[in-house]
DNA sequence: ACCGTACTCGTACTTAGTACGATTGGCAAG
DNA sequence: CTTGCCAATCGTACTAAGTACGAGTACGGT
């Protein structure tokens, strides 16, 4: 008597919410969300679709909680930190993770009523910049600029069709190559000469817009109805 | 893009792959994406859905020709313009095309390849960037950086369920209302003083984003090789 | 007048999501 | 051990999507 909860692991229960989201998930990695069906989600599974259904209501459910899970993946700001240094944690976290799952982003747009875990870690985030002295205000301001760019990032990050350097080299260089001379002067010079060099990573460029935001934000809540000064 | 090449153009004409796209793109205006199926598409055009594949060979390719539009749509910098002020006309430009179409930032996920169009513009901007004397390093730091910022802008402004100012407050007073006080503070606060003050939109918060990054652009673009700063 | 070609569309096949109801397997009470 | 319950599983089938195939249809050049 007196079983308050479903105790978890008395039955076979072969299959949870849970253990759905974390093979669609991983399924999604694999082959992206587009080809992401419930069938294939079910062999997966080693299961049968209908099976599904049992433990989440649909397939948006499933979607919802593939976001859910992206943002507790997300570190939150350290507390121990000022802001500055706390929120390029949590960015260089965000990057990382969204790069990890390309389909998170496009995924997003379609979810607009936002669950606990998403708004936990925009509370989290909130926090972090106030706690750190900025303004109202400016708290607007940053959160939308950085995470902006966050996401920017992850877009164009997920487009490219490789993300190490040497595969991207090489479908960048056939992409271009059969163009005719002069047709896309500067998208031509602009592989020829940086892209195709060795050593080029497009990811290494979030840490320079990352630094560049931060100082920015950092310079303006500082000096709070600043005057257009430029030395 | 007419061909010029077999132009019989003098048939009756009902239906052109131009058209299509054109009623593809104010569909999905309506009814998103997700919601753009052949069969309604052929609706709205007013034909049958397999008179649709006549002009275009799957409906990849209209998703296809739609990123095309979009980016047709996107003011190039202007070339009588300075970088900085051209770079500013042009992102604007493109925040206020993406936010017609909410549909464009999410959708360029799934076409990897881009077309002569997309090209095009991309070429135009590295071109703006290296006339105003970018370095082709700081070119690539700030092409990433402005283009991330913008695409991040729109799909945040995506996921807001009204770009209007008083619709969203409602929305936004409705989700966080309901939420025992305590558990997120800091949205709770950030909602109340300041999402839901009057006069609040989020859209201004672009332009706020868009002059810190380009402020940071021109000073770091001046002095080449700065002191490594501590990160 | 006629015929080729560009265009249109009816039909049907395949694969989605998922509603409905039958079945199973294991624990609690008798 | 039996019985009965209920969560969990699955078989079947309906609807809607993309689209292959091939049969019409009409106009312009001969």
């Amino acid at each position: 008597m007196a079983s308050h909860d479903v105790a978890p692991g008395t039955r076979r229960q072969r299959l949870t919410a849970d253990r759905v989201i974390d093979g669609a998930m991983a399924l999604a990695d694999q082959i992206g969300v587009h080809d992401l069906t419930i069938r294939r989600l079910a062999e997966a599974l080693d299961t049968k679709p209908m099976t599904i259904y049992h433990h989440l209501p649909n397939k948006e459910a499933i979607l919802d909680g593939m976001i859910e899970r992206v943002f507790a993946e997300i570190d939150r700001p350290p507390a121990h930190l000022g802001w500055k240094p706390a929120m390029r944690h949590r960015c260089r976290s965000a990057r990382e993770v969204l790069s990890r799952h390309p389909w998170a982003v496009p995924l997003m747009e379609s979810r607009t009523n936002p669950l606990p875990e998403t708004l936990g870690h925009h509370d989290a985030v909130l926090g972090c910049l106030r706690r750190g002295g900025l303004s109202l205000e400016m708290t607007a301001h940053a959160y939308a600029l950085l995470d902006s760019y966050v996401y920017g990032f992850a877009v164009q990050e997920a487009n490219l069709p490789a993300t190490g350097g040497a595969e991207m080299a090489d479908l960048a260089g056939a992409l271009v190559e059969p163009l005719p001379d002069g047709v896309f002067p500067h998208l031509t010079e602009f592989a020829a000469r940086h892209v195709l060099q060795p050593g080029y990573d497009f990811r290494t460029e979030f840490e320079f817009g990352l630094d560049l935001i931060l100082d920015g934000l950092e310079g303006l809540s500082r000096e709070p109805a600043s005057s257009g000064d430029a030395w």
